[in-house]
DNA sequence: GCCAACGTTGGC
DNA sequence: GCCAACGTTGGC
């Protein structure tokens, strides 16, 4: 995939029933560390991803998945210690802790989408046909967006 | 729950 | 470095 150092927006996967928008929301000042990333294609955007970048949250796995809400990236990579952590089921007995293979960002809740705009919907738009999230067979987690591609979602929101 | 698609692992 | 086997994702 190509990828513009000027990027600037994102999309960020989660199942509903164990992280959604209604979890971001509860959370002290809104914020939450994006934890659990184990692709390395994701885990570069991860580590691109600048203060003040904006993302949806999309709900995974779920009997409506969509793009449910904005975020707002409040800290820049840094490492996740999930990986680290043998109870957790993200750890990673191959990371270094010297080198930490695997990386996180803190975002925090800007808004709720006034609908959810499902997959089925986004298929359906032109404008979106070269989003990874819309193409067959890709399973990317996190993907950036074009400034065209975000303008053209809160459109049709 | 099914399964297509894809990424990772590891023997050779 | 190849590639078969296996594990995971995620829509349906």
């Amino acid at each position: 995939m190509r990828y513009d150092k000027k990027m600037r927006y994102w999309l960020m996967k989660s199942e509903p029933d164990v992280f959604g928008i209604e979890h971001l929301k509860k959370r002290p000042r809104q914020t939450e560390p994006w934890d659990g990333v184990r692709n390395y294609q994701a885990r570069n955007f991860i580590r691109a991803m600048r203060v003040g970048d904006r993302a949806f949250l999309y709900h995974s796995n779920c009997v409506q998945p969509g793009i449910a809400g904005v975020m707002e990236i409040v800290k820049s990579a840094y490492p996740d210690a999930t990986q680290f952590d043998p109870a957790s089921p993200y750890f990673d007995p191959r990371s270094d802790p010297q080198n930490p293979r695997w990386q996180r960002v803190d975002v925090r809740f800007v808004r709720d989408l006034k609908r959810l705009i499902s997959l089925r919907e986004l298929k359906n738009y032109p404008e979106l046909r070269d989003l990874p999230l819309v193409q067959r067979g890709t399973r990317l987690s996190v993907m950036p967006l074009t400034e065209r591609q975000w303008k053209f979602i809160l459109s049709i929101e």
